[in-house]
DNA sequence: CTTAGAGGGACAAGATATGACCCGGAGGGG
DNA sequence: CCCCTCCGGGTCATATCTTGTCCCTCTAAG
């Protein structure tokens, strides 16, 4: 199948160009329908002639329709675009890159999005679809899930398809709050995740950093110790990964401090350990939740990251070695490669 | 896979256009080189700057060079050229035509090449190269093969693929001799297709058409009989299918006079049985070989013939019953389409 | 009624593809 | 040996298609 692709595309390379301006006509009509030639063309960087001839030839093929209203995807196109991103996803090559990625760093599953939420920050709509439909194709019943916090997890949370029958899923958060908006605390998106998936969850009154000290009696409450033990063991973890410098700013910790107490570089972040290129524990913030050892035991850890600023995180962290399913975009993807080879 | 095609060329269509041209182009090289523009542009009927242009093209892609004395294949372009018939096949709506005939006719398979025979004669020398193909990879040891006579089948004995493994198979004359020319008698083609297929075989001194009287004698003497015998029970039987006013022609047959003997009007002929276009003898010519109710206890009959203007005789000899597999050109297979669907 | 945004028409400028013709050189046949 | 043919490559005018621009009328919403 990844054969076809690339022999078309050695015989005919022609076609992607055409292939992809002609898709993300359809997927931007889709999102906006109806849509006039003009504001197609502005959204779409293309000159608005270039939208109208393809415009007409869409419609010549029956893809899309237009009244005075404007532009909307036909019957036709709307069961095309079901399976159009499948032959794109092919001809990205983002198929070869996900098992490329895969083997070479060991993961079970690798998932890529098009495009670069750093480029285009809309993209991380994308990845949220994707993470969101992964979780839900992939929760069982009674099963427990943890959350960790961030922008993307907030994402991902609210793209999870919204499940009608209510499942005994229980859903926990892996962190305690991260100070600032509330939106993007694993206790929201946890609230948030449960709520779509028709399940339970339980909250997390903890702030995520803390003295030692206060961390230990804490430990000593009843009700925290449970939900976190109920993380420790969940049945799928879902967790973000942050960029060291960009992370600890966001906690409020001095970053040189960080840098003077870390063994080694810190390159990424998750779960308040810091790792450094190769994958080890550069240095740690005393935090609520599971623990490394604890990772390691659970057999479905998902990570989910996007954007090229991300590349060099996301890749320390694959390597601690815990995480079994990635989801991320071209972007970063892309990027990973690029170190990846640059290091041979 | 299929779909993969109808929808690539529902949103690019040019690629069909494209494809085919730089196919043919590849093609006509693979088989002529090294070959200058000149006489490429000739052959294609293409404009000699459009060949230059697109072979310029094929040459940034690796997949052709050229020298002083022409251009040719290069490595990636050999490699290529083996896969990319599959794409076309596909792209060219064949795969789906073979579906749809060994459905509607009740074939266990057909296969179809592209083209026309009748348009482009040296379009015989693929389906021979198919039919050739399919035999020796059907051919099992201690087989006895009966095959007939004609243009096709002369095409199709001389693009057997010669193996150099001896095997033990007989290949017999399922047919008399034709008359005129020798190359294309069922003798001669039985010794080719043994010569080729590494086996041994049996001759048939019998002229195909004779009168009942003399067959009757002749059938009487043990070497002819044995021989015939062979063909009743052959494991693989490969045949033509004849326009009956053409094969009355080459048989020296009065064809008023057939016409007047025949039950219903003869569309197509096969062993010297002329069928109707429902598939019932219209009419018999006393012959030498099977009869039509040793063919039907055979299980493996293949019929091979070519050319739109084939079509007709093609579809009366399948409805007979007896063919199990079906080699054809693209001219005959959609003519035959059509007169299914006009049918209805 | 006004207005913003819709589709569609028209046309010139620009890019691209195509046709036509020429050139020097390599190789085969006389 | 030479000639003659066929090779790739160069060049350029022309046909063809693509693209940018501007204008028109219509319709639905405010």
């Amino acid at each position: 199948m990844d054969n076809w692709v690339s022999m078309l595309k050695m015989i005919v390379p022609e076609i992607e160009a055409l292939l992809e301006k002609r898709y993300s006509i359809l997927k931007t009509v889709s999102y906006n329908q109806p849509i006039g030639r003009r504001l197609l063309a502005e959204r779409l960087v293309f000159g608005e002639r270039v939208i109208r001839s393809e415009v007409d030839f869409l419609k010549s093929q029956q893809l899309l329709i237009s009244d005075t209203t404007g532009v909307s995807l036909a019957p036709d196109g709307e069961i095309l675009m079901l399976q159009l991103d499948g032959i794109l996803h092919n001809f990205r090559g983002l198929e070869s890159l996900e098992t490329y990625l895969a083997e070479k760093v060991g993961l079970e599953k690798v998932y890529i999005v098009a495009g670069d939420v750093d480029k285009q920050s809309s993209n991380m709509r994308e990845i949220g679809k994707k993470a969101g439909e992964f979780i839900s194709k992939v929760v069982r019943d009674d099963w427990v899930v943890a959350v960790t916090g961030g922008t993307t997890m907030a994402e991902v949370a609210c793209r999870i398809p919204i499940s009608n029958s209510s499942q005994k899923v229980l859903v926990v958060p892996a962190r305690g709050g991260l100070g600032e908006v509330v939106e993007i605390q694993s206790n929201a998106i946890a609230a948030v995740i449960a709520e779509r998936l028709g399940g339970t969850y339980r909250l997390l009154y903890v702030p995520d950093y803390i003295s030692e000290e206060v961390l230990e009696n804490l430990l000593l409450d009843c009700k925290i110790q449970e939900t976190i033990s109920l993380a420790k063991n969940a049945n799928l973890l879902l967790h973000g990964i942050g960029v060291p410098k960009i992370m600890a700013a966001r906690r409020d910790i001095d970053w040189h401090m960080l840098l003077k107490q870390a063994k080694e570089l810190p390159a990424g972040e998750a779960f308040g350990y810091y790792f450094a290129d190769d994958g080890t524990v550069a240095a740690t913030t005393p935090t609520v939740g599971p623990k490394l050892e604890d990772l390691t035991k659970l057999n479905m850890v998902v990570a989910v990251a996007a954007g090229k600023s991300k590349a060099r995180a996301i890749l320390a962290v694959l390597r601690a070695g815990f995480v079994k399913v990635l989801i991320t975009d071209q972007g970063a993807a892309e990027s990973i490669k690029e170190i990846l080879e640059a290091e041979i």
